[in-house]
RNA sequence: GCCCCCAUCGUCUAGAGGCCUAGGACACCUCCCUUUCACGGAGGCGACAGGGGUUCGAAUCCCCUUGGGGGUACCA
């Protein structure tokens, strides 16, 4: 064996059928390190044969959503279905070498035949009855006017071995894939159907020279058959990864029935592409020692390597997707935050005009609301009392009803400036408040945080006075109270 | 049913025979910071599925059991 240094090239081959799954997207995530990692190309393969279940706008959902997380491919996407005639040679190809035939059994010969072995406990498989047809045979299914799929010949007796990169050597028997396997739909005679996945997928990677399949693990029976058929059409084999699959808190593949699956969804929630990538892949990946847990596809590409990828499936956590998109809404900064944050604001009608327009005012609130954000809705949600003034809670009101509350608050409006107020000066006026209206300063701190934000708990006192101070809405906010 | 894969804290994982009285992260609990909440900081709780081997020595290797998952289409 000589070795041939040649390129990586590793493909995402998703079918249109759905929007861009979650468990699709942590494969091109595997797929993408890898092909950074080695210098490589990623390319995209749409594939779209099942016309009955493709649609147009899943196909704009999926290169959406891979363009969301940053999982640029290389080159234009492959359309699966524009190269049918392709597909049809190879199946040609593989009748003319022996290695295929037309099979004319029927829908209801094969039930019948599937339901015996369930009867007798037999493993359901098509028993290659018409694998040997003589002329005369077929002649007579021809003139019956039977239609036929071609199948592709399964020997019992094959082994096939490769060694995965994930797992290591693996080894599949020619008796266990079921018999001899329908590559092309059901058509008349003369004809050849609808070329189907197995065959599609080893004539197209071909075609598009990947060197790396890197797939979930419920493809590996997938993985045993393609392999005869790149044999059988002469193409040499590229080699195989199969990664774990994400789970739900079940412990079941996760599914369109798990709800939020798809990756539009979690971009809709308000999770970001980096929090959202980065779990993916500490999802069956394992960041080498030193390295943290946080970091950027870009840091990961730098040591991506199959070593290091779990061979068990992972349960998909919210808490830790949750933690992790935390982290990265407060490392950005709050200039970042502000801008992230702005166009959510304005759809709510709020900061359009007077002080809470302010970039700069704007700005600080996002650095105050920061710390507290897990997602960045909860900007939206937390910002309200900020740009509107809210109705008081029941803490709130009874806060306020509390003995010397409003004496405080009133003495407060009193010692209030008209102009600008530092942190220095609010602190003291609130000591002053206190000595004035005989309560403890807590008494006026805890009024005064329920007149201004309608709630008893939110983030920095002195800060969020500043900052509505800063717009005139201090006042009236006290004021209403009294 | 048959085939294949997998098995460390509740969850994600480190661990490639002695460094392991098993490390980290999330979650949870306590304390600190803060006259609130959150953030942050410091601690704590918490696992090698079971049984046999191999070995001076096993979470690590082998076998069996158990458990879980995937596949078994004229879907992809």
């Amino acid at each position: 064996m000589t070795a041939v240094a040649s390129p990586v090239r590793v493909r995402l081959a998703p079918s249109p059928t759905g929007t861009l799954h979650i468990g699709t997207a942590r494969t091109a995530v595997f797929n993408w390190l890898f092909a950074r990692h080695c210098g490589g190309s990623f390319l995209l393969r749409i594939e779209d044969t099942d016309r009955e279940r493709s649609k147009p706008e899943y196909t704009a959902n999926i290169l959406a959503g891979l363009r969301w997380l940053g999982l640029q491919w290389d080159g234009e996407p492959v359309i699966q279905s524009q190269r049918l005639p392709q597909h049809r040679a190879a199946i040609q190809q593989l009748l003319d070498g022996g290695h295929a035939y037309r099979c004319y059994a029927s829908e209801a010969e094969l039930t019948a035949m599937r339901e015996l072995q369930a009867a007798s406990k037999q493993a359901p498989r098509y028993d290659n009855r018409h694998r040997d047809l003589s002329d005369e045979q077929e002649q007579a299914f021809i003139a019956e006017g039977r239609q036929a799929v071609v199948r592709f010949r399964i020997d019992d007796d094959r082994t096939i071995s490769w060694n995965d990169l994930v797992r290591g050597p693996m080894r599949w028997s020619g008796r266990d894939l079921g018999g001899d396997m329908v590559i092309a739909r059901r058509a008349p005679a003369d004809g050849i159907g609808d070329p189907l996945y197995n065959l599609v997928v080893v004539v197209d990677d071909a075609a598009m020279a990947i060197s790396h399949v890197i797939r979930g693990e419920d493809h590996i029976a997938n993985t045993a058959k393609q392999l005869l058929l790149y044999e059988a059409l002469g193409q040499p084999a590229p080699l195989f990864a199969h990664t774990p699959l994400i789970l739900n808190q079940e412990g079941r593949k996760l599914s369109k029935r798990d709800g939020v699956t798809s990756v539009s969804d979690f971009q809709a929630m308000g999770y970001s592409a980096a929090a959202l990538t980065n779990y993916m892949t500490l999802l069956g990946w394992s960041p080498p020692e030193g390295m943290g847990e946080r970091f950027s596809l870009q840091q990961v590409a730098e040591v991506f390597g199959f070593e290091r990828v779990n061979r068990a499936g992972a349960r998909f956590d919210w808490d830790k997707l949750n933690w992790l998109n935390g982290q990265v809404l407060r490392e950005q900064g709050a200039d970042s935050l502000r801008q992230q944050l702005a166009p959510l604001w304005a759809e709510r009608g709020w900061g359009l005009e007077g002080g809470a327009a302010e970039p700069g005012w704007q700005r600080d609130l996002a650095e105050l609301l920061g710390p507290s954000l897990t997602l960045l809705s909860d900007g939206v949600e937390q910002a309200e009392p900020f740009f509107t003034t809210p109705e008081l809670n029941e803490a709130a009101a009874s806060q306020l009803a509390a003995e010397g509350a409003r004496p405080a608050l009133a003495a407060l409006l009193q010692l209030l400036p008209e102009g600008e107020l530092s942190a220095e000066q609010a602190q003291a006026l609130l000591g002053q408040a206190a000595a004035a209206s005989g309560v403890k300063k807590g008494v006026v701190m805890k009024s005064l945080r329920a007149a201004l934000l309608g709630s008893l708990q939110g983030p920095d006192l002195l800060t969020t006075w500043l900052l509505l101070h800063r717009r005139g809405d201090d006042r009236p906010r006290i004021s209403r109270c009294l």
